[in-house]
DNA sequence: TCAACAGTTTAGAATGGTTTTAATGTAATT
DNA sequence: AATTACATTAAAACCATTCTAAACTGTTGA
């Protein structure tokens, strides 16, 4: 449980002005339970139900790219014509349901570790990540 | 080298009607000395400058997902806002460097098996792919 | 060979997620 | 309180992708 005093320094110290649309988002994103995948759609559906409150989908957007870019969501690679979000920021793997177009994560041990033996000049590795298809297993 | 008869046989034998536009896709896409990454775009632009034939858009689009489906290309999953696809169907994973916005094959040897722990019942593993982000090292 | 059918291509329109615009509003600073 | 820089907003624009419906073509069987 974060206050929402807490929230308002959290986004001061990242240079973010603390207005009320952030707070709520803050609010609704970081306030749970668990970490929690979800679209910009689901997003504000959520921020419809859990207040009365209206956040412009424009906002919704910018505040959502902040929050990437600080570090407090991750984006996740998949090939679908939407993005998902994630409040895990932990390093951790995904199964994703095809049909039922639903992320589950994978904890660390579900996977193991995992060795990139290859590298290029230059560059270093920011993350790595797998992603795990599921389809129906008729039979 | 693969010939124009041994693309109609190979479209054929996959129910799929060899067609003026399928061929030369297939002639674009098969008929490489290396496997390659494309976007769409890419694509329409390559077929452009190699004959000076025109495809419809939305035929590349059908092609495409029909070759996908029958799997003669696999789509990589970037959070991106295009669709990347991949001549080489072999299983292997991918570096993605941020900066350049560039795929660079792994080889399986690269990365080493991956062992998933975790089932969810009455799914089963279609795909296994491994991100490798890469960015800029500064030191 | 040819007719008939089913599958395919096409241009253009529609769709839908995301970004931009430019006007209005608000937090921070003086 | 005034100023300034940053944020929010509705609506428009954008753009990758899909849909539509009419024209076209490969295939089949008589």
């Amino acid at each position: 449980m974060t206050t929402t005093v807490e929230f308002i320094s959290k986004l001061r110290n990242s240079g973010l002005r603390p207005t009320k649309q952030r707070i709520k988002i803050c609010e609704v994103l970081f306030n749970k339970e668990k970490t929690f995948h979800f679209t910009i759609n689901d997003l504000v559906k959520i921020i419809e139900n859990e207040a009365n409150e209206k956040i412009s989908l424009a906002t919704v957007y910018n505040t959502v790219h902040a929050f990437e870019k600080k570090g407090y969501l991750k984006e996740i690679p998949i090939d679908s014509n939407q993005s998902y979000f994630d409040t895990n920021i932990a390093d951790h793997h995904h199964f994703y349901d095809i049909a039922e177009k639903k992320l589950i994560d994978l904890k660390q041990t579900d996977v193991g570790p995992i060795n990139i033996q290859k590298t290029i000049p230059g560059k270093k590795i920011k993350s790595v990540e797998v992603l795990v298809k599921l389809e129906t297993d008729n039979q």
